[in-house]
DNA sequence: TTAGATTCCGCAATCGTTTGCTTACTTATC
DNA sequence: GATAAGTAAGCAAACGATTGCGGAATCTAA
């Protein structure tokens, strides 16, 4: 039963011409006698020939596809991202090999070696919450597929990057905060290995040293993303003797679960206790008390820029030449509701 | 600079065997004795050898790849489903390329296209509200490219499917709402594409005759699952003269967005207008008005066992096997807040 | 008529791995 | 001591497409 799929050497064989012919024929090589080359290209369309991909994948050590390496697809923000990413591969005829991490080390270490197996041509990567080397990655190094890192960028140097800048917003959402009144502001934040480059602690502080308010070391806490983490953390805010009156937190999930939780607790939201966050997803359209002000991050745009980045990398390895590595900030931008 | 990975020639070449004894030594093939083996185990782990895997797919008409196409990835539904499928991929060793259709026949042809050129082992689809046919997933069988649809299944025949029971809990969900007292309950479904086997429908006429309740046609109205279709809709239904007072509708989302536009049109959620729904999406938790109940499809599972009767497909067509047409269908389940 | 240019096409190698068949040598059996 | 059996390894083809090089045939021009 087995359906042999008509190949160059079948055309060759038909035709009594050699292989050769027909793959230039195909090509429209200006070697090939206009005679030939409509015989071959006529019997080519009867026989509905197609090349067969994965002998050029080998021959040309090109797979025509990238590797995506994120921690889940349940974030909005990385199903935003993934848009982008999947237009721009669709544009240049690349397909995404889409792996989650499930922000756990070991599984994005297995995701990355099997998509160097697949010796995908180039790789995109969020890196997962436990990750705290990247080994896995600049292994690639040695296989020459250029991984660029979106969003959760590590922090290391010898990378390529696309990133929001979450400085200037995060300093822009604290003095909103603190024009609104609010002298006790908490800042709720992820876990460590997500801090390396911490932008958002940081326009948190600078805010405050503006505006000369001093930064209360207890205001600051953290989460491990987790329901439980996030409770514990609010937890820890509400025992406080001086409670904030304004949490700034990690992100949407984030804050959509405290604010879950502040309501079990019976607290006021926007009154006992207000939020701003990060992500601007939207699904906090919908929610009762969504976050005041949420950071865009612009997913999608991230993703684009990724990949085009990665298509950069992926054009210069292919003519062989230098690339600088690039690290490239996007804006992010206050979303105010 | 191109840095030349090892190969087995290059391992044969340096231990003066041929390329032949290498491979097969590295597969503990009988026929190569001890010593030779371990000469060539030790210089292949010294080398860092790994096999070219672009190569073995090649050779072996495989590669360790699966296709998934579905409409979006923003829906819960859908990346739940994706870490069913990705799961069990993993577990045999499997990488899976994904694509989304955004619900538009013409990407998911160039999906599938682009699928097939790539020579996935096997495709896993959902198909989009435009799909009016579907040529271009029987085109697989050319290729020997077996194909499951899940959740949205197309209304054919010789097609191997996953698809939830959602006739049971239809029936179930409008009896419940019966049961409150509703006299009047309407239908939002979706677009008539996605209707061609309308459990959802058979469910609620069923349920109705069952209780000897009339059914009105003017109460059964669709959406093309945008915001804006799901307004014109619910407009319809509010225009009404005799107004529904429960309205099943065809999934979280689309309820989410009537709920949100109901409340603009300061309508009482609960009193004025009850909803029940479909998927059970975690997101419904943090929202203000949730519909009061929603049938869990089991997307995770469906993933599950989409995937796994793919690999049964995959296998039985590696061993030439016969594999008649399997229809799966899982039991959904009403849940009531 | 013939040297040289032009046109058209085939040979053979290549990519890395696998595998059926063959060969060479060693050991056992009668 | 001759034959059979067993062991270890190599040869070469194959998968399908691409490409440098070279060759034959035809044509142009002197």
């Amino acid at each position: 039963m087995e359906k042999k799929l008509p190949t160059i050497k079948e055309i060759a064989r038909r035709l009594n011409i050699s292989a050769s012919t027909v793959s230039r024929a195909l090509h429209d090589h200006p070697s090939i006698g206009l005679r030939t080359k409509m015989a071959v290209k006529k019997l080519a369309a009867e026989l509905n020939y197609e090349p067969n991909q994965t002998a050029i994948f080998f021959k040309q050590r090109k797979t025509f596809t990238i590797g995506l390496v994120i921690p889940n697809l349940r974030e909005e923000f990385f199903s935003a991202a993934i848009n982008g990413i999947e237009d721009v591969a669709l544009d240049h005829n690349y397909i995404v090999l889409i792996g989650q991490s499930h922000d756990d080390l070991a599984r994005e270490q297995k995701l990355v070696e099997s998509m160097k197996n697949h010796r995908v041509d180039g790789i995109i990567a969020s890196i997962s919450s436990s990750t705290t080397h990247i080994e896995h990655f600049e292994q690639m190094k040695n296989y020459e597929i250029p991984v660029v890192f979106f969003d959760r960028v590590p922090d290391a140097k010898d990378i390529h990057s696309v990133s929001c800048n979450l400085y200037d917003s995060s300093v822009e959402a604290v003095e909103w905060l603190i024009k609104k009144g609010h002298k006790r502001i908490a800042y709720l934040q992820g876990p460590p290995t997500l801090n390396m480059k911490n932008e958002r602690l940081d326009g948190y502080m600078e805010a405050h040293k503006k505006h000369k308010l001093p930064v209360d070391e207890s205001l600051i806490v953290s989460t491990d993303l987790s329901v439980e983490g996030t409770k514990k953390a609010f937890d820890a805010l509400m025992q406080l003797k001086k409670r904030p009156t304004a949490i700034l937190s990690f992100n949407d999930y984030v804050t959509l679960d405290a604010i879950h939780y502040a309501r079990q607790k019976k607290l006021t939201i926007n009154k006992d206790i207000c939020f701003v966050s990060y992500a601007n997803v939207p699904v906090t359209q919908y929610v009762e008390y969504p976050p005041l002000a949420s950071v865009e991050q612009f997913p999608y745009d991230q993703g684009v820029s990724a990949t085009e980045l990665l298509f950069r990398l992926i054009e210069k390895k292919t003519s062989r030449q230098e690339a600088p590595y690039e690290n490239i900030v996007l804006k992010s931008e206050l979303i105010i509701r």
